[in-house]
Formats: C-alpha cells, structure tokens, sequence
DNA sequence: ACCTCCCGCCATTGG
DNA sequence: CCAATGGCGGGAGGT
C-alpha cells in the first residue's frame, strides 16, 4: 500500500469509507454537523449520544476517545518512514476522517510538530515527515537540553528546591510577547528531560515544576494543576509514538505519576548524512554583524575530502562572509541558517546559529519540491550539481524561507532585517540558470559572477534549478537564495 | 477521593 | 473581517 492509496481513501472520495468510523451513529454525527452547523458543539455532542441510545449502541467511553487513541489512528494513516517530503496533510480530511473535532486534531499536530513527524506548511497544511527526521530531532532537543542544563533543573525540582536558581543562558528572549506557553513548546521540553535524564524518567511533577519555572509569564506560575494537565496531553501523544511509558516512581510519600523514555537512545548513527559536523559557532558579537548579510561561499572540494574537513585544514574552505561587515568566518561543512517561524521554539533560537550545507553525496534528488510555504530543504539535483548534490537546512520546520518572502525584493526577513542568502558554489559542475531578473541595486552591489537562482514558477509549491549551457572550467557560478523572482 | 484528561468556549492569530 | 488556531480549566469518567 503506498501512500498514494492512502492519500486517495483520505482525500478523495467522502467520509463513508471510514475505517475509524464503523459505526453508522458516527456518520450520523458528521452529517448532523453539516446540517446543523450553527448549534453548538455541546449540544452535537448530547445529540450524538442521544443517537447512540436510541440505537443500542456502545457508548464510546471515554477512554476511546483519548488523545493516544486518537494520534494512533491518526498515525497509521501515514508511513513511518516515507520517502519524499511531499505528503501533506489536510486538517479538515482528517478531523473529517478520524470523526473528531478539529481541536484535537490540533492537540495531536502541535506535538507532532514539535518533533518535526509533520511540519506546518499553510493554513490547514502540513507536511508529513514521518520518523525520518526523528533522530536528529531528538539529537538536537538533547543537545539544547543539556545546553540548557536541563539535568540540574530536574535535581533541583525534584527536591522542591528554590526556583530561579539555574542560569538558562542568555535568554535574550525579549518581548516575546507570543502566548507561547503552548504545546509544541512544551512538549519539546517535555522530551529534552528525557533525554538528559539519567535515568530517562520523568515525573509529571517535575516536569510540571520546571515549565512554570521557566514561563516568563508571571500570571502562569500558580498553574500547576493545568501544566499537568497539558503535560497528561503530550505523555498520550508521546507514548501512542512509542517513545515513553507510563511508570511510577517510588518515593516516602508513595508513588508519583512518571514517564519513562523507551524510544530511541542513540541518535548519531542514524542519517550519517544529517549528522555531519555542522554547526559553526560563530563568535557572540559576529553574529548580529552577519545576520545583517550573509552570505554563504562553497567553494569546491572533492567529497571525500569534506567527511574530515571539519578538522583538517585542506583544501579551499567555504566561507561565511558578512558582507556589510566585512567579517569572514570559515566554515567546515557548510551553513543553515535558522530561524523560526514559530517563535521561540527551542530548537532554533533565534539567530544565526548554525549553518548546515549538507554536501554529501549519493543523495538522491530530482527536482525539488517544497512544501508550499516553507524550504525545508534545498536539493539540488546531482546531475546539475555532482559534487555537491545535496544541499539541505537542519530539515528544521521553523527554518525561515518561505516562498512569500523569497519573492520580495527584500529576499528574505530575519529580526526584521531583510538578508539575501547567497551560496556560491564555483567548480565545473555548479550549474543553475543565470536570472533574467533585474537585480534590485543592493543585490547587484552584492553579487559577483552570474546568478543563478531557485526558480518558483507558477504555484509557490515548487522550486527548481536549471541546468546552465555548458559550464566549465572554475567559473564561479552562484547559488542565490532569496533572489526576487521575475514577473 | 484522587488521578486523568476530554470537551468545547472563546481569546488570538493569520490571511 | 472572518476563519483557523489553540489556551484554558470545568467537571465527568476511571480506579
């Protein structure tokens, strides 16, 4: 079964085929929802159980209709581990298929996202990813864990310790004025315990204490009672996911509530690819300077010579320039530039903190498609660019391109400073179509060489690279990013 | 009686 | 302005 029958049984035809939906009261329930549309849900509800009555039916139960349950279901309508980016998800479909509300549906994708299994593409569209990104996600929330000294937060909030003891590094989070406090938020953190815990267990309790700990919102800190509850939320989403279980704790005081981590506990072998070095670090006060303008130079380097690179001093280097700055920094494999669209997750703060050009060979690529609304990825086919056929982000969901911003003369918008992207890639085999786009002046000033550009025909869905004339030679070709598009 | 946590009201957001 | 999101906590089911 591939995921274009699941697709079609999901979108195409009308909810009647519904495996989730066995019994007749349910469609009744959908189709009263069409037709009385204005009553409120309360009163569907009560409506549907009356129709449950009267036909002798099984009252659902209550624990039928959990949060676990209902990510299950939801899981299985997708693959594990799929082997393109491109299957995306409606939310209506589902909540239409599954028979639920469309609020749970959000309960279940915030979290979802949160481990990057689905990433948000549009207003009712996400992408699914599957597991594939799973390890490096874990691996990543692991190293912010630790970073964030997450263990010592645990200890600390075990014994009912004092609050605001730890240095959570310099949270320049200033105005962040967003409500987030959310699930996706605080499911990440929720995983980064486990995964800095010794033990990997994690009580309700603790976990509880150190996110009202860290909620800068002062009017949360006497919330206890709904962190659980939310925390019960994403421990059932979690747990659905194979990734905790339920335990409890011993202690004088009896037993407490906990979770304990079963999923994955070696993140680094997986997806060599992925895991790469990555990630240069660049000097605190640089990064402002280049987050003003980067751009990012590749220049060529035999593959092999890239897997040591990040230690080796070889052959010609990539760079990062700050342009307005003037500034260089070197670079060993490569640079991703994060930032989010979601404000304050904590796997990419804010900032320009790391850069990833995956150059790894052997990839296998097309054409590239994206999601409509963001780039999670940035392929090039190998046949236009051998050497380095594969250039991709973080696969970070929050990364912040989105086609509505690379078609604005400001490229693109990072803290409100409008940057241009720029990788050049020089060699006999970097090939992409020179634009036959005016340049706005600043662009021009910046460039060098022909430019060559992510095309976005038409839908905003798709980008592409084209295949220049003859290429030859150590020609500097250039890979722009952000690059205004024609029309 | 305490642990879970579903349900849906309604404030926010985003388009 | 309206639809999509999703914070929030009352109160009911489960044990």
């Amino acid at each position: 079964m591939t995921h274009n029958t699941l697709l079609n049984v999901f979108g195409g035809a009308p909810p009647h085929a519904d495996p989730w939906t066995p019994t007749a009261n349910l469609r009744m329930l959908i189709s009263a929802k069409v037709l009385f549309r204005p009553l409120r849900m309360r009163e569907q509800w009560r409506m549907s159980r009356w129709m449950a009555r009267e036909e002798g039916e099984r009252k659902p139960s209550r624990k039928q209709k959990s949060l676990g349950l209902l990510c299950q279901k939801f899981l299985a309508l997708y693959p594990d581990y799929p082997t393109s980016d491109t299957i995306s998800i409606s939310l209506d479909e589902v909540s239409t298929s599954l028979g639920v509300e469309r609020r749970r549906i959000y309960d279940i994708v915030n979290v979802l996202e949160s481990l990057m299994i689905v990433g948000r593409v549009a207003k009712n569209q996400y992408v699914w990813y599957g597991r594939r990104r799973l390890g490096s996600t874990l691996a990543e929330l692991q190293g912010i864990g630790r970073q964030q000294r997450y263990h010592l937060h645990m200890e600390q909030a075990a014994e009912g310790g004092h609050r605001e003891g730890i240095q959570t590094h310099a949270d320049t989070a200033a105005a962040s004025t967003r409500k987030d406090k959310s699930l996706r938020i605080m499911s990440q953190k929720f995983v980064m315990l486990f995964l800095v815990s010794r033990t990997q267990t994690v009580t309700l309790d603790v976990a509880a204490k150190i996110l009202i700990e860290e909620s800068q919102d002062p009017a949360s800190h006497s919330k206890y009672k709904t962190k659980v509850r939310r925390l019960y939320d994403i421990a059932n989403v979690l747990t659905s996911l194979g990734l905790i279980k339920k335990v409890h704790v011993r202690e004088e005081r009896g037993r407490k509530p906990a979770f304990k981590w079963i999923g994955p506990a070696d993140f680094h072998s997986r997806h060599a690819a992925i895991a790469l070095p990555e990630a240069i670090a660049l000097p605190g006060d640089r990064k402002q300077k280049l987050a003003r303008h980067a751009s990012f130079n590749v220049v060529p380097t035999s593959v092999a010579s890239q897997r040591r690179v990040n230690s080796a001093p070889s052959s010609p280097r990539r760079e990062v320039t700050g342009k307005e700055s003037g500034q260089t920094a070197h670079i060993t494999t490569g640079c991703h530039f994060s930032q989010m669209t979601r404000p304050h997750s904590p796997l990419s703060p804010p900032g320009l903190n790391s850069l990833n050009f995956l150059l790894s060979a052997g990839q296998t690529t097309g054409g590239l498609t994206l999601p409509a609304g963001t780039l999670p990825y940035v392929l090039v086919p190998s046949s236009t660019l051998s050497p380095y056929p594969l250039m991709a982000n973080r696969g970070d969901a929050n990364l912040n391109f989105n086609m509505s911003t690379m078609m604005s003369p400001a490229c693109f918008v990072f803290n409100g400073v409008a940057l241009s992207l720029n990788c050049v890639v020089s060699g006999p085999h970097s090939l992409v179509s020179p634009p036959q786009t005016p340049q706005t002046p600043k662009e021009a000033a910046a460039g060098g060489g022909s430019k060559a550009f992510f095309q976005t025909p038409g839908t905003l869905g798709t980008a592409t690279t084209t295949p220049v004339a003859r290429r030859r030679g150590s020609a500097q070709r250039r890979l722009d990013i952000g690059q205004p598009l024609t029309n």
